[in-house]
Order: structure tokens, then sequence, then C-alpha cells
DNA sequence: CTATAAACCTGCTGGC
DNA sequence: TGCCAGCAGGTTTATA
């Protein structure tokens, strides 16, 4: 499941990969996955934008375009972006995509790409989705950054601007979980619950507590600790726990370094208590009992 | 305004 | 072995 650390590491791989070149076409197979605008709009207006610079807001990859157009893709769950070489085959009513590239391309994930954009040098970012979240708008700069709007992000995890005191701005009057207000991302961009889980383990604070009863000391725990567990999973290539893969189908490596998340049963790395799994709002937790206390 | 639930999807797991 | 309910989770949309 792609998180702030994966979409870092997919946006500095387009960065070092595609930055420069033109997109001469683009293709998909799940029409849904263009929000907006139309497919054939964007068909038409994209061909011959150059792309020139990759970059991340929240869990959005933010592509710049020439002549001041913006694509921004946003992963959701099971979608993660490619660059390669690939030939779309049709056999029946099922259609494949297969890696004329080799590497670690394989057919697991090729059979799952719903969408392609054509570079001009041959190659392609293709978008992989199992589960078929993913989205992509295409638009002029300001029309698309209108649209990031409407979701009324919050400041980004990463931000160097975001201080303790701001943190406790932003959480002093929500009565959500700590977790939940983490999660959010009107609240708070780029958090999701792996990460959640091991900042939390990591400053000592049990997941079902209310947001506006952490105190001040809490809070910088949770800051820092925030920013030191998604920069070393950065530079580790993100996690991947689920089925992410960077853009050339390589892993990340933050998996064996987790610290709670899915780790029920096993010992805390602190005390040894057992980790235990509790369910907020339809969605796993998880913590030592006796390290987090409510 | 806040908060919660359902919807979007499909592969995998576990129970029978 | 096969079927099927239930689970996984980021975000948007609908509802209270």
């Amino acid at each position: 499941m792609p998180e702030l650390p994966e979409v870092q590491t997919t946006a500095d791989d387009l960065s070092r990969k595609v930055v420069g070149r033109r997109i001469v076409g683009f293709w998909t197979d799940w029409p849904k996955v263009v929000r907006s605008p139309s497919i054939s709009l964007l068909k038409r207006k994209i061909r011959g934008l150059k792309i020139e610079s990759v970059s991340r807001l929240g869990k959005n990859v933010v592509i710049s375009l020439s002549k001041g157009y913006l694509l921004v893709v946003h992963q959701k769950m099971t979608g993660h972006l490619m660059v390669g070489k690939w030939k779309i085959q049709r056999s029946g009513g099922k259609q494949e995509a297969k890696n004329l590239l080799g590497g670690s391309l394989d057919d697991k994930v090729n059979q799952y790409i719903h969408a392609i954009f054509h570079l001009d040098n041959g190659e392609m970012v293709a978008l992989s989705d199992m589960r078929k979240f993913a989205r992509i708008d295409f638009g002029k700069k300001e029309k698309v950054e209108e649209l990031l709007g409407m979701q009324r992000l919050g400041p980004d995890a990463l931000d160097p601007k975001l201080t303790s005191k701001k943190l406790g701005e932003i959480m002093g009057s929500r009565k959500k979980s700590i977790k939940q207000a983490l999660m959010d991302p009107a609240i708070l961009a780029g958090v999701g619950n792996i990460y959640a889980d091991d900042i939390l383990w990591a400053s000592r604070v049990h997941p079902a507590r209310p947001a506006n009863s952490l105190g001040s000391a809490e809070l910088g725990k949770v800051l820092v600790n925030m920013r030191k567990i998604l920069k070393k999973a950065v530079r580790l290539r993100g996690t991947s726990v689920g089925d992410y893969r960077d853009t050339a189908g390589e892993p990340g490596g933050y998996g064996r370094k987790v610290l709670v998340y899915r780790k029920t049963g096993e010992p805390c790395g602190r005390c040894r208590t057992p980790i235990e799994r509790i369910v907020l709002r339809q969605r796993s937790a998880h913590f030592c009992p006796r390290c987090q206390k409510l």
C-alpha cells in the first residue's frame, strides 16, 4: 500500500527516468481511472507535452508538464507507476500487458496494468493497479490544484514548517482517535495504516487515545518519530507489506524494519509483551498494551 | 461544522 | 476439493 515513503520513491524514480521526455499517447482499459477530464480530452491535450518535473504532495504523484499542465496520480491501495516497455495483447475478452524489457517487471504485476503513458523514446509509464482504486487527474495547473484543494489536504507529514505547536493546533480540536487523525488526509497528508502504527508505538501512545488528549510532550514525540520513521522508510525505498513495487517492479526495504504493523502476538521490541490488534473505525491497529496505555 | 458508514474493487484466507 | 463470507485499506461521497 503506497503511503508517503512509497509515493516519494515513485516520484524520485520518475524524476530520474522520465523528466525531459515528451508524452506521445495514452491508453487505458479502465475508463474510471481518469477522474478528470474526459479520456478523449486527456488523450488530445496531453500529446506532445514535455515532462518538466515530478514531485509528491501527500500521497499524490504530481507531474508538471509543459504549457502549464499538471498530471496528478493517486495510487490509492494497490496502484504503482512503473517505467518500461510493454506490449498489450488481447486473447478472448482478456487483455494482457507483456513486458518487453525483462527484469523484475513480471507477469504478476503486468496483468494489472490499466493505463499507459507512451513516451517519445519508446518507453512507457504504466499504472498497474489490481484493485482499480487509483485515479488520474489532468488539466491546467490552476484547475488541478483547485481539484487537489477540494480534498482539503492537511499539511504534508514531512513539511519542514510543521512544528509541534502547529501539530497541537491541528490535533487540539479533534475528538477522534490520534490514529484516525494521523491517517486523515484532511488533517495530515501522507501517513497511512502501516506508519501510523509504527509512529504511535515509537511514541508510546495508545492508538485509541482521543487526539485532543495528547499533551505537548507527547505530540512532540509523535512529530519527531513521524519524521524519523518516514525518512528512514524513504531511504529504504518504502514498504512492501502489500504489493507495492517501485518503478522498476522491485519491492521496498522497510518491510523488514516494521515495528508493530501486522505483528499481532509477536513480542514488543521493547518489553516483549505480545503485540495486540484492535479495530478502530473498521481499520486494524496494532500496539503494545504495556508500552502504550490508554 | 463534525463524525460515521458505505462504496469503490479484487485477490487471498479460513471455515465448513 | 470447492464454495463463499469476510478481510484488506485510501479516499470520496452520502448520511446523520
